[in-house]
DNA sequence: ATTTATAAATGTAAATAATACACTTAAAAA
DNA sequence: TTTTTAAGTGTATTATTTACATTTATAAAT
């Protein structure tokens, strides 16, 4: 029987108790117009030296999981103020073989035109698309499964899709996003109608004409109609 | 700059690091055929002594957090094999004044008919409806409104309801256990429409004469068709 | 024995939401 | 001027959700 803090009846210290590594780990998305993909990097060091993994970093001193993985972000893609969401605690004590290590992990929706190239390339970084991704060290595919179910999850509560798209975006982007996300086609018709009756766009007098002779209307996404019409979350499906 | 795993470049221990203490802390939920309740125990040591907090304990060598979190509930309740379901990491560096403690919460549903009194007794254990609950210590008061939020998700994605229940129950206790998680009043035909269609529950020939003249059937659920027919989740919006 | 009281059991119609589906339009390129 | 291409748009059908009231079985009271 192991104790638990009950039967240390009257004590004010946790002095004897075991201390363990905290890391977090981020799967970071982002969408090239076409597809979801997340960010890899390819170790150069031990263990699992040039193998792929999540970008992590150990917990500091004076900081909360969320700060770590601020932190761990910026310094592979140079971004702050990104949207970020827990996911789940890993905590086998064998999953890494080094040492014990607790891992929190967190995704991160970033638009993937943001992030700053000179950084992930020092870092070996490359974007993946999710079913071409590599195999991951320890316990990463996993975490990224997890996290993929979370963000579908997600979206289907919350409009956080724009999080990776750019200010301006087409009906059409917005729409592929959402079908790679969720991993299914979308009518154009049903999904124009669904969106629109969210009410949290706004239609710009600009066009894209990068995609067809016609060119498609671009929109924003006005922030004070996002927060009004959503606070009580939305219910997208399609 | 603190450092991140990548700038530890080929090391192969991380021996520098912090090690921090990991808890867990179990958010018990119980339904008493009227109520969805919170099993909360009464500090009977430092910090806090004498107030309401969550039953948790400290993460052992060998354990991971869910047989950390199992052993916990098994302590306060008797009870084992009892559905258990991470919610999220608490990692605030003050959030524990004695020292910096990491938590992980778990919420576990029982049957509230099945826990052992005495051991309840032993721990100045009390059940309190959700809202009658008293003040908690630290972060606990966000804790369990986290996990009656992670609660209502699931149960509108899963049947997990019955996890609280006894094994044979009448239609109007499953009904006011949904009610009283997702705390909005359901129609009884369309909730008893939803659950037949949902074909997991088994009627028996037996009744239920407590709580009327008439006697109610009493439902089991069928074990099988259960995990057949909910494999792909269930969708329960009423 | 009959009446009364109580919760259990049950079905249908109306409203809302989701889905399936095809033609017209704007503009550049040929 | 014609061709090509993706953008833009509406309606009918189906499925799901919601609203709603009467009958029934039994124990208790008379």
């Amino acid at each position: 029987m192991v104790p638990i803090i009950e039967n240390m009846s009257s004590v004010s210290n946790y002095q004897d108790q075991t201390h363990l590594l905290v890391a977090v780990d981020c799967i970071i998305f982002g969408f090239d117009k076409e597809e979801l993909k997340i960010l890899l990097i390819k170790r150069n060091f031990e263990p699992e030296m040039g193998k792929w993994s999540l970008m992590g970093g150990f917990l500091q001193p004076n900081e909360t999981s969320e700060n770590a993985a601020n932190r761990v972000l910026e310094t592979l893609t140079g971004l702050h103020d990104v949207y970020l969401d827990q996911v789940h605690a890993y905590t086998d004590p064998k999953r890494d073989p080094v040492e014990r290590t607790i891992s929190i992990t967190y995704y991160a929706l970033i638009n993937s035109e943001d992030h700053n190239e000179e950084l992930t390339k020092q870092h070996s970084a490359q974007w993946f698309s999710l079913n071409e991704a590599p195999e991951l060290i320890f316990d990463h595919g996993q975490m990224v499964q997890h996290a993929i179910n979370r963000l579908r999850y997600k979206t289907s509560v919350q409009p956080i899709g724009f999080e990776l798209l750019p200010e301006k975006f087409t009906m059409r982007q917005l729409q592929r996003l959402y079908e790679t996300i969720l991993n299914e086609e979308i009518d154009k018709r049903n999904f124009a109608k669904k969106i629109n009756q969210l009410d949290v766009l706004i239609k710009l007098e600009e066009k894209d004409m990068s995609s067809s002779k016609k060119g498609s209307f671009l929109f924003t996404f006005d922030k004070d109609k996002y927060e009004a019409n959503t606070k009580n979350g939305i219910s997208f499906k399609l």
